[in-house]
DNA sequence: TGCATTCTTGATAATATTGATAGACAATAC
DNA sequence: GTATTGTCTATCAATATTATCAAGAATGCA
């Protein structure tokens, strides 16, 4: 039940993008910059980054003050979305998930336990981390950096 | 964001096995019929159900006549024990795990904003499979099963 | 133009996990 | 004492994960 490092690195530094967008309109961002922030292996990062532009999650410019930026508004991106691009369906088990369902082994589907479980487990997850945005989890984040640290904001 | 085969499988035959306990109560059932009931490889279900018997969910009966049974009643069996038995913490990260914390490599978790939203999922998916016991798995499976077909009561 | 910068792409390596198999061993009932 | 059934350990192949490397292509600027 592990949410994998592709994805979690996808959203910590999705959180650090839409941050600097959130600090200066417009600004791109380095992926050499993102990974120092975050502490995610920068060559690993660049095929992350990568994904979420093909998705459709980041946009971005090469050259000289190239970089990435948000695609779309934060407050459209959702955590489910993205995590469905790095990992796949959120579903437990491939014989509840709505996106890409596949029967399994089980020799009746429709009694087995597990399925029946599993579906309202698929539900819950699928609930909060479609509901969730960036721009709500930029905000909490905010709320932690700018209330802990001054320091902080000027080290940027 | 998957649970394993071997969660998979331990959820199955568990509900093979109390069934089996439901229709003949103090009755043992072998490794091999649980395998055939349930489409599961029968040395790998062997395993399962070992670290089942380990973790204190099933008993088992060496010999002619033995087999397996459950250790408890099915109530007081949950599917977040099975499955943590068999796949290890809820938790989609370390980092929010109540049972085996670990601390991720983000550079502050106060203000991590992916620590925030798991969180939240942890708590969700944890709500949902400790209080799902045994018990009402089998008797959502029984419904179906006796609505459904006959004949299948006289098939064991 | 030429050059530095930055993203793009594909290949590849290292490691971990998963799913599964094999075989010797121990206990039980008859 | 023998057939049956669970116990335990080792091992394996396949796959996924995590990460790195290197060559290439676009961009801006001198």
């Amino acid at each position: 039940m592990r949410l994998s490092k592709k994805g979690e690195y996808a959203v910590r530094a999705l959180v650090e993008i839409g941050f600097e967008a959130h600090l200066r309109p417009n600004s791109l961002i380095q992926i050499s910059t993102v990974a120092q922030r975050t502490n995610i292996p920068e060559k690993f990062l660049e095929q992350i980054l990568l994904a979420l532009r093909n998705g459709g999650v980041l946009k971005s410019k090469r050259g000289v003050e190239g970089g990435y930026s948000l695609a779309k508004d934060a407050d459209e991106v959702t955590l489910g979305e993205v995590i469905r691009l790095l990992d796949g369906p959120l579903a437990p088990i491939p014989c509840v998930s709505k996106t890409s369902y596949e029967p399994c082994s089980c020799p009746d589907q429709e009694s087995c336990g597990l399925h029946i479980a599993m579906k309202q487990v698929r539900d819950a997850i699928a609930g909060i981390l479609d509901s969730y945005t960036l721009s709500r989890l930029i905000g909490e984040v905010q709320k932690h950096r700018t209330s802990k640290t001054t320091e902080w904001q000027f080290d940027i």
